[in-house]
DNA sequence: ATGGTCGCGAGGCGA
């Protein structure tokens, strides 16, 4: 069997809720990791989608943030934080989904933004932001280190906000060492390269300068000034089953659009 | 231009 696994910093889920059932039935992945839902778990709209034959594992917050799995397929051994990590924010989910005559592990991460870098003038709260970004990072690379042990198809999808390479960015030169664009940025994102996980949609679009967000500032989407940073990641045992990925640029074309685009891809199970 | 535009929630923060 083929399935279509999705992810989508929605950017709040209740004020994208239209648009979103629309595209989840025309599009109908069997998982979707949403990141920024931006409500507590109690107030996630559970009945539109689980009208659409979804199962739901969420971790919501208050306001910011929040992280939730659907899937058509029952989930089971739900992972809420990142272990080892205590984090007040919720931007880490993963559970096991029992598909068929297999299962495939997910998880739904959502990368803290950073506030800025670590560049001359900036205000101590903004360096401890930035700090907090670098430190999820680190617990994210060790926590996916130790799954590869588990020699299992594992699909890690969200919003790492970094760009990797300077095709996944609109001006690599004036952004050089920029928020998302940094060098301590992407020196945490390649070690989840290096350590065995894909980027799907680079791996298999090798030129394509394809955007993922776009600041709602600047009209950036009507002047693609975007970046590339909502990425799906794949272990070796998946990657070697992915048959495409693609990011879903359609779904901007709403009148109340997030200012990120889904990213999609198919894997033969 | 130290701005701009959203979402949340009801003023200012976060992105």
């Amino acid at each position: 069997m083929q399935i279509k696994i999705a992810t989508w910093n929605v950017n709040s889920i209740k004020a994208r809720l239209d648009g979103f059932l629309i595209w989840l039935k025309n599009t109908s992945p069997e998982i979707v990791l949403l990141q920024e839902i931006k409500t507590i778990s109690e107030n996630f709209p559970k009945d539109p989608i689980a009208d659409l034959g979804y199962n739901m594992a969420i971790f919501g917050q208050k306001t910011y943030n929040g992280v939730a799995i659907l899937s058509k397929f029952p989930i089971e051994d739900i992972v809420e934080n990142l272990p080892h990590f205590s984090d007040q924010q919720s931007r880490y989910i993963e559970a096991l989904i029992a598909l068929p005559d297999a299962a495939i592990r997910v998880a739904s991460v959502y990368v803290p933004n950073g506030g800025s870098t670590l560049d001359v003038g900036q205000k101590i709260n903004e360096t401890t932001k930035f700090q907090y970004k670098m430190d999820f990072f680190t617990k994210l690379s060790e926590h996916a280190k130790k799954r590869l042990e588990f020699n299992e198809s594992f699909i890690i999808g969200g919003d790492f906000n970094v760009a990797n390479e300077n095709i996944d960015v609109y001006d690599s030169a004036s952004l050089k060492n920029t928020l998302c664009f940094h060098d301590d940025e992407k020196f945490q994102f390649r070690k989840l390269l290096n350590m065995g996980y894909g980027d799907l949609f680079r791996n298999l679009n090798p030129y394509d300068g394809n955007f993922s967000w776009w600041d709602y500032r600047g009209n950036s989407l009507k002047l693609n000034k975007g970046m590339r940073i909502d990425y799906i990641l794949a272990s070796p045992l998946a990657m070697d089953n992915i048959t495409s990925c693609l990011i879903d640029n359609k779904a901007l074309e709403v009148e109340k659009r997030s200012d990120h685009a889904p990213v999609i891809c198919e894997i033969k199970i």
